[in-house]
DNA sequence: CGATTCGATCGAATCGATTCGACAGTGGTT
DNA sequence: AACCACTGTCGAATCGATTCGATCGAATCG
C-alpha cells in the first residue's frame, strides 16, 4: 500500500494482478502465450495503477538496443537547416526510422555538444556533410561500434555512403553549358575546407576535406580546364551573390557560372542583375539541388535536381539493415537534369568582346 | 581471454585492472577520491580493451535518466522546417540543451510515429505548436510522466508555456494601422484548426485548436471589429499570395492587410504586386516574426520581431529546471516592432473610394 | 489407462552500470 | 597509548525490464 504512490512498474503490475513478471512482461511484448483471462488481468491491473508501458531505458539495457538512431548535422542545427538540401535529408531519414520505430536523435559537431555525441545513446548514426571533424567523429563511433551511414561524401573505413552521382551529374551541367558554346566559364564551389579565402587553385582542391565541393569541382574542371574558381564559405544566397560579383565584375567577365548549389545560383543570378548581365542573354547560370527558388526569383534555374529526401531514406535503411547486422553497400543516386531558363547559347557579342 | 573480442564492460576493465567494478566506476564518473596511481591503472586496462566510457544505456537505468529531451514539431521535418520561426526555436533549444549534455530527440505527431513517441527514452518534452494532436499527446506525456514544456500554446494541465506575448504584439501591430487612418483593414491568420475553409467568422475563432492564431485574430478583432478575416492553411509565401488574392481581388479592397506571419506577408506583397496595388502607397501589410526576407522581396516588412531562438532557449531551460523538480513558470516573451517600409498613410483616394 | 505433447505460467539469471555503507590503513591529536 | 578523522577501496544491492529453461496440469494418443 505504502507503494501505491511510487512509479508503477512491471513488478508492481504483475504483483497486483497475481501473477509472475515474465508473464506480465510477455503481455506487453505481445509475445508468447498468454491465456486471454491473464492478459486481461494485467491489463487491468497496469490501467487502474497507471503503468504505461514498459521503461524504454530498461529495455534497452537488456535488449541492446535504444531504438535511437543519430542524425548528425554540421555546425549548428540553424545553419544546417538553412538548406533545403538538409532538410529534405533529414526528413526522408525521419520519415524511414520512424516507420521502423527508431527514434531520430539530432546531433551536430559543434564543440560544445560533443559531450552528448560521446555519451548520448544511439544504435547507428547517420552521419552527414563533410566537415573537418568528419573524421573524428567517425572514428568516436567506430570505437563505440555504432554502425554509421555516411550522406554526402565518400565511403570511408568501412562506412557506407549514400550519396548522388556529384561528378556525372556536374559534368553534365558543364558539358551542357560547353555545347551551347560557353568557353570563357566560372564556378562558385560549396565550401572546401576550412578556409575562408576564395581563391581556388588546383593544390586547394586536392587537399579539400569536403568531398561534394572537390567532386562537382574536379568535374567541372574536366571540361573546363581554365575555368576560374572561387570557393563560398556557405550555401546562401548571400554568399552566392558575393561571390559572383568577385566572379563577374571583372573586365572579362565569363559567360557562364556553374554554382554548386542553388541557393548559391540564385545569388549569382542577383549580382548579374546588379551588374546589369541579362540572364540568359549574356550569362548563363547553373544550380545544383533542384529545390523550389520561385520564391526566391521568378526565372527558374538550369539545375540537376537531386533526391534529398531519397537520400534520407536510403541512408535510414542502410543504417537499418546494419543493424540487422548486414553490411550495406554504398548508394549513388542519379540526379535529374532540369533545363530551366537560365542557360541559353553564347552569346556572340560577348564570346567577341 | 576468451572474453578478449567481447564488448568491454566496466567489469571487465576492473578485472583487468585489478580492483573493484565501482571504483572503476569512480574513475570514469569524476567523482569520489581515487589515488592518482589506481587511476591510471584503469584507465590504461580501459585503453588497452578499447573500452570508451561506461553505456548510456545501463547509466540510464541506473539513474533513471536518459539524458535525452523530446522535441516536438508538427507534421512532418520538412514542413515544419520550412518555417524558419521553427528552425530558429528547434536550433535555441539544441544550444540550451547541448551546453547541457542532453540531446535533443527530434519527434512529429505524425500518426506513423506514435510507436517513438510513446516509447522513446527521454526525460523531458519540449511540444510546440498547437495540432490537434497535442492536447492528446501532452496527456501522452503526463502519463509517462514526462515533464512538459509547451512552445507557442497556452499553458496547460500543469505545463508552462514559453511564447511570445501574441496578443500585445498583435494589438501593437493592428493600433499602428489604425494610428496611420487605416479603417478598412483585413488579416491573413494561420491554421486556426484542421479546416482547409478559409472563411472565419467568431464562431470558428471560439472553437480554434491554435492558441497563436487565435490569439493574434482576437487582437485584430479588438482593433478592428468588422476586419475580415481568412485563414491560411500553412505559413508559407504561396498561401499568403492564395488568401491576398482573395482579399484583395474584390471591388473594395482594404487599404490594410495583417498577415500572421512573415512569409504570410511576403505572399500578400506578391498578390498586391499581382493586382498592380502599389506597397505602401495603396496598401499597407504588416508581418510577424521578424525573419530575415531580403531573398524573398527587397521591400523590408513592417513587422514584430519575435525572438525565435530566445523561445527555444527559455523552453529548453524550463525543461532543465523540471527535471531538477523545479516547477517553473510559464515565460512570456516581448517582441519587437520593426518599422520596415510596408506600412504608411492610409491613401485618401483609397479611402474615398 | 499410462505415456506424450502442448499451452500457460513461473523463477532466476542477466543486461552494465551507480551508489551506499562497510572496512582497512594512515596520520594527527591529546 | 587510545582515539578520531579521513582517504582509498571494495561488496552488494539496485535500477526495470527480457528471456531461457523448468514446471505443471490438461488434453491427446496409442
Amino acid at each position: 500500500m505504502t507503494e501505491s504512490r511510487q512509479h508503477p512498474t512491471l513488478a508492481t503490475v504483475a504483483r497486483a494482478a497475481g501473477v509472475a513478471v515474465s508473464t506480465a512482461s510477455l503481455v506487453f511484448a505481445g509475445k508468447g502465450p498468454v491465456s486471454a483471462a491473464t492478459k486481461q488481468k494485467v491489463l487491468d491491473a497496469a490501467t487502474e495503477l497507471g503503468f504505461h508501458g514498459p521503461d524504454p531505458r530498461a529495455r534497452s539495457l537488456r535488449n541492446g538496443r535504444s531504438g535511437v538512431v543519430g542524425v548528425v548535422v554540421q555546425t549548428s542545427v540553424i545553419s544546417a537547416f538553412r538548406d533545403p538540401v538538409n532538410v529534405g535529408m533529414v526528413d526522408g531519414a525521419a520519415e524511414v526510422l520512424g516507420e521502423a520505430g527508431a527514434g531520430v536523435l539530432l546531433l551536430t559537431d559543434a564543440p560544445h555538444a560533443r559531450r552528448v555525441f560521446e555519451d548520448a545513446p544511439m544504435d547507428a548514426a547517420v552521419l552527414t556533410g563533410c566537415s573537418p571533424w568528419a573524421t573524428e567523429l567517425l572514428g568516436s563511433l567506430r570505437r563505440r561500434r555504432v554502425p554509421t551511414v555516411l550522406v554526402g561524401s565518400r565511403p570511408r573505413r568501412g562506412s557506407p555512403a549514400v550519396d548522388v552521382d556529384n561528378p556525372a551529374a556536374s559534368r553534365e551541367l558543364a558539358q551542357h553549358l560547353y555545347r551551347l558554346g560557353h568557353r570563357r566559364a566560372a564556378t562558385v564551389t560549396l565550401a572546401l575546407d576550412t578556409d575562408d579565402a576564395p581563391a581556388v587553385d588546383a593544390d586547394r582542391l586536392a587537399a579539400a576535406t569536403a568531398d561534394t565541393a572537390a567532386e562537382r569541382l574536379q568535374a567541372f574542371w574536366d571540361v573546363f580546364p581554365n575555368g576560374r574558381a572561387l570557393a563560398a564559405t556557405d550555401s546562401t544566397v548571400e554568399e552566392g551573390e558575393r561571390i559572383g560579383r568577385m566572379l563577374l565584375d571583372v573586365p572579362e567577365p565569363p559567360t557562364a557560372v556553374v554554382a554548386q548549389s542553388d541557393l548559391l545560383a540564385v545569388g549569382v543570378l542577383r549580382a548579374a542583375d546588379a551588374l546589369g548581365l541579362a540572364v540568359p542573354d549574356r550569362l548563363s547560370v547553373t544550380g545544383f539541388d533542384g529545390i523550389d527558388t520561385s520564391a526566391l526569383d521568378p526565372r527558374p534555374l538550369t539545375t540537376m535536381r537531386q533526391p534529398m529526401q531519397q537520400k534520407g531514406r536510403d541512408a535510414a535503411s542502410a543504417v537499418l539493415r546494419m543493424l540487422d547486422g548486414a553490411r550495406p553497400r554504398s548508394v549513388l543516386l542519379d540526379c535529374e537534369f532540369v533545363p530551366g531558363a537560365t542557360a541559353a547559347p553564347a552569346d556572340c557579342a560577348a564570346q567577341h568582346h
